[in-house]
DNA sequence: GAGTGGTCTAGACCACAGA
DNA sequence: CTGTGGTCTAGACCACTCT
């Protein structure tokens, strides 16, 4: 049995207001000398709640002018990078894994100009396809950069998904993501088990980690089976 | 000019090794008793470098423990609800929307459910085509609750967009969304000008404002001409 | 000048982990 | 037990806004 931390009891006193509606977005949060007096604690303990609101994006604060309720111009949610093998798993599933390639490739002009390396340059290539109680529910065309992760091609990907590999060989600092709706093209419909007419979200990824770009993704889901989804909080 | 907080100058500190990769995953940072020892700072202010460390997912802390370089298991991105016109306007480009239905409807029952209200009930619905540069990006095929925006069918939606009004008028609390792609219906496409064939990314959305669930939207983007994409940073 | 928030200190008590 | 982090206090000085 814990006591709720002051500094919580002040948040969740001003969040509810605000997600009551009683205080709406422009109006001023009482000052912190007011909610010092009201709940009987030191400055800085209001400060701490009032500070991670502002943190959080529920308030905003000015010096020398004062606390008002934030204008929600944009609320905004995380889209995580996972490990679809944790993500399968969670779900209670049974997640396996379909080995295609596992090579070593001179880099095409488009790839060696991902990693910043001379057209030419070896680089890691695999395609692996993912499956939820046996249905193909991800096609992974991934290339590796050496540099980055020496020992890429050691791993038994049916063990190991290269996104668990790469997080733990190459831990992540920085990545680009978009997602795009396309039609997949012969051999990811085979692989997949879906027709060349079935619309498919394709994540196309872009790992760095520290001085090297790591790895270049092109991660295609059956549109009829997948969808990524999410919450905004404020 | 004004100098740098002592606990940013902590937390930058920290920061830059762990981006160098000198401290690496799972390894332990500086207790506070050593960081307030090497930087002569109080321990609130090293306290308050740590916590926000943590809270911005660098690191972990365990009480009794110590505190440890953050495995980055998952990275994650902001993804953001924006007015479709300031996107577009961002970009330079001209952003027009053509009004194809305004009503007031009795809802559908899978309407009904998701505002929480009686089947049958009168919501407003609208269906909008906008355009850049004229050419169509999104259909927006939107129901909203008369509890959350009574006045919403009252605007010029070819100067105001919904996703505007409705951040002005019922303030965002909470959002929900999925991303799939999906063929589109037969008037999707001829609305797009796309052919029944070229898959789209749609989006669907939930918004709650205060008490009441505010909109629930249907926006479909055409698979060739739009991409989702972000950026993950530690 | 009065009121606001931004930062900082030098203590304190507590809960928890690990030897 | 020692060392760790979690919380809190009662002051303090400063920078800023608004009138």
């Amino acid at each position: 049995m814990r006591a709720i931390p002051a500094y919580e009891q002040v948040k969740e006193f001003i969040r509810t207001r605000i997600a009551s509606g009683e205080w709406r977005p422009g109006d001023p949060v009482p000052s912190e000398a007011m909610l010092m007096a009201q709940f009987g604690i030191s400055r800085m303990t209001v400060n701490r709640a009032l500070r991670e609101l502002s943190a959080e994006g529920l308030v905003d604060r000015v010096q020398g002018s004062g606390t008002r309720v934030a204008h929600l111009h944009r609320i905004s949610s995380r889209l995580v990078i996972r490990d679809i093998h944790e993500e399968v798993a969670e779900r209670g599933h049974v997640h396996t894994t379909r080995v295609v390639v596992v090579e070593r490739v001179k880099a095409s002009p488009e790839v060696a100009a991902s990693f910043q390396l001379k057209a030419g340059a070896k680089v890691f290539h695999t395609v692996l396809v993912h499956l939820e109680n046996a249905v193909p529910i991800q096609y992974e065309d991934r290339y590796v950069n050496p540099a980055a992760a020496p020992d890429y091609l050691d791993t038994d990907f049916t063990r190991t998904s290269p996104t668990l590999y790469l997080l733990r060989h190459a831990p992540l600092t920085e990545a680009s993501y978009s997602i795009e709706a396309c039609l997949p093209t012969a051999q990811e419909a085979r692989e997949l088990g879906v027709k060349r007419t079935d619309p498919c979200l394709v994540m196309m990824r872009r790992t760095v980690s520290g001085p090297h770009v790591a790895s270049v993704a092109r991660l295609v889901y059956p549109g009829t089976r997948y969808s990524f989804a999410g919450e905004f909080q404020a």
